[in-house]
DNA sequence: GCTTGTTAGTTACAAAAACAACTAATATCT
DNA sequence: AGATATTAGTTGTTTTTGTAACTAACAAGC
């Protein structure tokens, strides 16, 4: 692409990632939405706390790479839906521990498996090298 | 993915993609945003205008893939500002074909090549075969 | 101890996206 | 021709984001 070969706009990555994106979450995302009512946000805080165990929102917001006002109205979300609880630390009342509920658990569980499938199904129509490629390339150019 | 290996945020592919989408278009959007005062479906427009020549709304719907409510508001914000006109077909009024202005053009020469460059930056980490593997995998994917 | 700075998190307001309802023009069917 | 459906495009309303300003708790320097 450094010469003047004229291109189309899916040859330009930034919109073929994007497009890529979109198409690859439409399916998830109707799931957990339609089934818990949940936003994209809200989904990747019930991961976080679901996968590592309960943190707080700043460790949300640094490990998910969310910003704090986004994670923000998804904790306030979630608790008033009651799928997670807050305790504020004794020793640092800046902190909030945030923890999943029995119902928070049990949708993490059912969206793990669900995300799961979505990625089997989505990898499937390639080899294992060109995902490990595909995975590769992603990696550093979301600069992880 | 099929197995139960645990995985982490990072190893799930929309999550992964919408990464790589975001930072991959972050500094191009600074650009056309700082330069031109454009939004995201106004580049768009403005490149397809400025790559395939006149034409109207629904072509560019189509094309892009942007959703037509889209298009309208970026075509009047376009022409607000002088970057296209908008001619009504005489034998079909419901379309209008739109065309940039000289100011268009310019834009959209001078947002092209620093599209090729964005585009260079992004593929040099990689090996021709690792961005042509990127590539089919992204474009199956999109569903292109 | 008190100013200054930093950190976690919230809130308020503005920008943008999503969705549905609408107008106007044309096409179709009987 | 006249009712019905389709198509291009717009407008209005609601959600969702982004940004910046804010509170509250703690830390550090003097």
């Amino acid at each position: 692409m450094t010469d003047d070969t004229p291109f189309d706009l899916q040859d330009f990555l930034p919109y073929l990632l994007n497009q890529a994106a979109e198409m690859s979450s439409l399916d998830f995302q109707r799931y957990y939405k339609a089934k818990y009512g949940m936003l994209r946000t809200e989904w990747r805080v019930v991961f976080h706390l679901g996968h590592y165990g309960e943190m707080t929102a700043k460790n949300i917001c640094t490990r998910a790479r969310i910003h704090k006002t986004k994670v923000s109205r998804a904790v306030s979300a979630l608790e008033k839906r009651r799928f997670l609880t807050r305790t504020p630390l004794p020793d640092d009342r800046r902190h909030e521990t945030l923890k999943l509920t029995a119902a928070g658990r049990a949708a993490f569980r059912d969206l793990y498996r669900a995300a799961q499938d979505f990625e089997a199904n989505l990898t499937a129509p390639f080899t294992d090298e060109e995902v490990a490629t595909l995975r590769r390339c992603l990696v550093k150019i979301a600069k992880f």
